[in-house]
DNA sequence: CCTGGTACCTACTGGCGAGTAAGACTACTG
DNA sequence: CAGTAGTCTTACTCGCCAGTAGGTACCAGG
């Protein structure tokens, strides 16, 4: 609305925190091509000259948004996941940190994921960035716990399976907000370490018991 | 490009077979919002009144795609998948017809699933609708051949998180599509029916030999 | 050869949104 | 109290695109 005249003077840094969060907010909910500079310009309060003074034009306020959303959310996941642990025990850790993050951060991850991957580009490119350094993440793990010796290119399509389907359980998520992290993460460990076909014989993994 | 002057007349039921695969084409490669109603009638070689004469307004005619491709790839999976077979072959035959689909029908899929998803509106009730028929079925499947008596509610998660799995491994793999349909599915079922916890054993499933 | 109907067209309107020009307000610095 | 550097604004231009008005070519049957 911003119906006031003058927005407040401010020093620049502090500006374009505001113009970020406001531009993850709008492409979050309407997407690239639907966000409207004006709008975002309005919801972060200020004029829209600003947002070119600042951030520049609308592609580049959009990578801009993309990294900083990608990085907070590596950090989040390096962050939570426990080394020197076996490597079921990493992988759970690695979800729940993941889970975590878009649980608090849903509209980070509505930019990151569902926006970020339908606009062709330049866009894709930092988010093929940032799945690559997840996918290497867990090829490492399966390779250092693989004792038959499965190929290179066999651990990381794996992964990137195993990415890919982390990913669109978060995007399932999306859509049932009432779940815990915890639970879905445990589902989704459950999938992909057990199997189906352990599943359905009764036998499920647990976590192991904390602290 | 069509310089020619004027498009041959045809019969009303073939002039929207070709706009409908020229919006296909169209909206898969630009989007919803970015795709011009003058592109695609430029490239199904008509002008823009015919299209809007025939299949209506811009929201209309995505909201038609969008139903008749999802039937299409239904139909498709549904005439692959053996019933009356053990659930690990039912899983497989439909992951096969489901890839197989993907890959040889790739504007298809990026209208239904990358397109279609990041609209909202009426176009994401489409897609809900046949997803959910696809849970339904795998539910159905795990139901059915679990042994321990999981809840409804268990088998109901598991098959969303299958079918996510699913959509995003397919996701992926239009960025790599040298790979083929066969290796891209026994991937997809090694990983939910064995798990890793028995791949980093060196356990891994194999198709049953064929015929 | 006229008469209607259906396929098809060119050429517009109206609005929305990216990006800009030109200047006005505030605050610090000497 | 200048001067100047940085913040912030109003008020535009200009192009693109959804949707439409008002036709023209072509094919039937009489």
């Amino acid at each position: 609305m911003r119906t006031e005249g003058r927005a407040k003077r401010l020093p620049r840094a502090v500006r374009e925190r505001q113009i970020m969060d406001a531009a993850v907010d709008v492409f979050s909910r309407l997407g690239f091509h639907a966000a409207s500079m004006d709008e975002i310009s309005e919801v972060a309060g200020i004029s829209k000259p600003m947002l070119y003074a600042y951030l520049g034009s609308k592609e580049e306020l959009f990578a801009t948004c993309i990294r900083r959303e990608a990085t907070r959310m590596m950090e989040a996941i390096a962050t939570g996941v426990e080394p020197d642990q076996e490597p079921d025990v990493q992988l759970w850790s690695g979800l729940r940190a993941f889970f975590g993050f878009v649980g608090e951060n849903r509209a980070s991850w509505m930019v990151l994921h569902r926006q970020a991957s339908t606009q062709g580009g330049p866009f894709a490119v930092e988010l093929t960035d940032m799945r690559s350094r997840a996918v290497s993440l867990v090829a490492a793990l399966l390779t250092q716990s693989t004792k038959a010796p499965a190929t290179k290119l066999e651990a990381e399509s794996l992964a990137a399976a195993l990415v890919g389907a982390g990913e669109s359980l978060a995007e399932w998520w999306l859509d049932h907000p009432e779940e815990p992290a915890g639970v879905v993460a445990a589902r989704l460990m459950n999938l992909v370490w057990m199997g189906f076909g352990d599943l359905v014989e009764g036998n499920v993994w647990h976590p192991p018991s904390r602290r």
